[in-house]
DNA sequence: TGTACATCAGTGAACGCGCGTTCACTGATGTAC
DNA sequence: TGTACATCAGTGAACGCGCGTTCACTGATGTAC
């Protein structure tokens, strides 16, 4: 049963399809072998384990944010605005695809660490926050020099906590943000990342 | 066989107990009766199923974190100082118990809008942040008046974003803080807090 | 003071469940000579 | 062109596991009369 595009890849996409229809306590070994209409020894081929095969989903999940912020900025040269535009992306991103996003972040893995795949994926996305802040602290203060490496690593941690922390608190219910009309989320994230973001 | 301070305290314990030890996902409901030295049906008589247990448990964790905020402003006064040391006792508070953070934030629990009293003792926690930050709004702005409301809201949820993201971040092994010396983390939150806090 | 009954905390056997993983296999495809 | 063998993806039965929950129970304590 040799199908377009290999197994592996159906595998990856059945279970993102579980995972967002229902849920990280259903994305089992079984239930994706199920979802891809085959036996349940089949992702063996593919996987060294289960949580093989959720790294390699989070991964994927990564590198999907990552161009969901690289389209936010597409067009848009103001360094402020381009800054404010990848945290409402990823903010976003977290809203449209709560489950997948708690994987991203280790949630049901045994051992986050084993899989390199995945944190290179994770530090690939941080990177673009911490490249956009570094053009508008760069912008600010053109004048002085020394100690701003350690500046731009612990701006670049903060504004990454920001987001993920609203996000987080998003997805989890702790935070209500008005989800009806798309523009209006985008409105209400921005609003609350402008109030902790450096004035310019 | 009832000893001091009741079963349902005792099974409180030793989930905490097991939480930190082996972690959320060792925290069964069959676990917690064998740590509490009772049989796995005995936790019913106190609790309607598992998921009351551990919003039990999680309830607890917001009252401890509530308490380790109030210890950290304690004697300060200037508000400024308050709101970081406040932030730095939030993350501090995520970093010494992990898995019962995580639990907090209704990991491995079914059904979090179940828990009236988990979301509670979540608000009250969250109302220590937002006091702080509304007495630092007062003292900047005592002149202007009108939509401080909206800016209130909407920095409380980013100063509680900023805090839970790097609790989160550094739980999760995604940003590393200096682990040895207890003095050098707080310097290193504080460090990264007021990256992003407002000037004063 | 004694009897009968109700309440209540905890017991322990049993259930059905889905899980991850093992094992030995099938059958198709590729390759050496 | 044909034969023998190796490789490889997927199969399906079976395993042992710990889980949450059900059920009928035991034995101690409280209470009414």
């Amino acid at each position: 049963m040799a199908v377009a595009g290999g197994l592996k890849e159906r595998l990856l996409a059945a279970g993102r399809e579980i995972l967002e229809t229902r849920g990280l306590k259903a994305l089992s070994l079984r239930a994706v072998a199920r979802a891809a209409g085959v036996s349940h020894m089949a992702p063996y081929r593919h996987f060294a384990d289960k949580d093989a095969l959720l790294a390699a989903i989070a991964a994927r999940g990564f590198a999907e944010l990552t161009e969901a912020m690289d389209r936010a900025v597409a067009g848009e040269d103001d360094p402020m605005r381009r800054l404010v535009a990848i945290g409402v992306a990823y903010v976003l991103f977290a809203l449209e695809n709560p489950a997948l996003y708690r994987l991203m972040f280790g949630a049901g893995i045994g051992d986050v660490a084993r899989f390199e795949e995945l944190s290179q994926a994770g530090a690939t996305a941080f990177a673009r926050c911490r490249d956009a802040l570094a053009v508008v602290q760069e912008e600010k203060g053109a004048g002085d020099s020394g100690q701003s490496d350690v500046a731009l690593r612990n701006g670049a941690i903060a504004l990454w906590s920001l987001v993920h922390g609203l996000a987080s608190l998003a997805i989890d219910g702790r935070v209500s943000l008005p989800t009806g009309d798309p523009a209006a989320t985008r409105v209400s994230i921005e609003a609350i990342l402008k109030s902790c973001l450096p004035k310019v």
